[in-house]
DNA sequence: TCTGGGGTCCTAGGACCC
DNA sequence: TCTGGGGTCCTAGGACCC
């Protein structure tokens, strides 16, 4: 027999806590991560101290500092943050080595069938929050429960520096004791379509049979709320099959240069490309996406009869994209361009395809990139050119 | 209010195949 | 002449999460 046992690691106001632990001085202020006030953007991330104010992360920047315009703005240091992720990611990887890393700040511990080797489980998510306090100075919140899916809601239960254990068998007076709006997977949309069906808590969704939310929501949906409510876990992780690489640019302000917008998805189109040849993957579907200055949006994608090798490849098809789309008249607020069905890559076997100048162009590429990363403005178009061996 | 950037998963229609 | 059922892939859009 086995028992399951989950532990759901969720950092505190993560962004926000680095930066007042790197600066000592913004403890105990109202610290804002996120875009630069008068800027296009959105708060990241706050400290608790931020929240009294009413913000929260997703809010715009700009109202951000309407409700706080004393508050400590600062931009988001990722790099930082990934070094602080790394490091306490490796501590948690000392007490099992069932760990699940799901973003820069939450983890996954399994800690099925270890009770004899660790102790109680209790005890283990004690010493885990004294470890990352003593190593990083941070608190962290930990759930602890039968499933994953509980041990995350736990986790959120009592934040900040939380502890929240579920017993086998208190699953579903758990879940009983939540909002629905806490529950994850439940936004805004999902909660007023439950309302207008009357359901308005967990225990009102617990009346329904599985086929009435089947024909209300569809059958994913039906599934996922006809568990949750009961607190079973509807298991839904990444499967790890294939994922999507992409990037996306807001600018400062719209523009309605078509030049501007081609810069924009050759630098993207790089960045993708680099990463995906970074994890050896492969990827024969690229993706674009278009926001005009009303905030409409639509999305595109085109797959190809071949592996996307080249940049170029990938910026060609975004233009192509793009130019089928735009109306030459709307203002364009973003555009983003990418890769979708990615798959780990087959190596050597796919190398062989390449043609020659697909290989050259590609090794060209790769060097623009680094350069262009290290800051150096690189004259890409004619280097690109020397790839094609051809004209001026 | 004026709305980032990176993702995942689901739906639904049409094409195409057996 | 009016017509199956299932499966997979492609595409666009949308909800949701951190």
């Amino acid at each position: 027999m086995s028992e399951h046992v989950y532990l759901h690691v969720d950092m505190d106001a993560f962004y926000a806590s680095v930066e007042q632990r790197d600066h000592p001085n913004y403890l105990g202020m109202p610290v804002i991560v996120g875009a630069r006030p008068g800027n296009r953007g959105v708060v990241s991330a706050c400290s608790y101290e931020a929240r009294v104010f009413g913000i929260h992360s997703a809010m715009p920047i700009s109202q951000a500092y309407r409700l706080c315009p004393a508050g400590v703005f600062l931009p988001v240091r990722m790099a930082r943050y990934h070094e602080v992720s790394a490091q306490i990611m490796n501590l948690l990887g000392e007490f099992t080595p069932g760990l699940t890393q799901m973003s820069v700040d939450e983890a996954f511990l399994d800690l099925s069938g270890t009770r004899r080797l660790l102790g109680d489980p209790a005890d283990v998510a004690q010493e885990i929050k004294r470890r990352v306090r003593g190593v990083t100075g941070l608190t962290i919140s930990v759930g602890v429960a039968p499933s994953r899916f509980l041990a995350k809601l736990g986790s959120e239960k009592n934040k900040p520096d939380g502890l929240c254990i579920v017993q086998p068998g208190e699953e579903a007076s758990f879940v009983a004791t939540l909002p629905l709006r806490s529950l994850w997977g439940i936004g805004k949309k999902m909660l007023a379509s439950l309302e207008t069906h009357g359901i308005r808590s967990v225990t009102q969704l617990r009346e329904y049979e599985r086929s009435e939310l089947t024909a209300f929501f569809g059958k994913a949906a039906a599934h996922y709320l006809y568990n949750v409510c009961r607190g079973i876990d509807p298991g839904l992780y990444g499967s790890g099959k294939s994922h999507s690489i992409s990037g996306e640019r807001t600018f400062a302000a719209d523009v309605n240069d078509p030049q501007i917008v081609y810069g924009a998805l050759l630098e993207i189109a790089s960045s993708c490309v680099f990463r995906l040849r970074e994890e050896r993957g492969q990827s024969r579907t690229a993706t674009f996406k278009l926001r005009l200055s009303d905030f409409s949006t639509t999305t595109a994608s085109r797959t190809l009869d071949h592996d996307v090798v080249t940049a170029e490849e990938l910026y060609e098809t975004a233009r192509a994209l793009f130019e089928e789309r735009w109306d030459k008249r709307s203002s364009i607020r973003l555009v983003g361009c990418g890769l979708a069905k990615v798959v780990k890559g087959k190596g050597s076997v796919q190398h062989q395809l390449f043609s020659q100048n697909d290989e050259k162009r590609r090794q060209v590429e790769e060097a623009v990139y680094r350069l262009s990363k290290q800051g150096l403005t690189v004259q890409r178009a004619r280097l690109l050119r020397e790839a094609d061996g051809s004209e001026e």
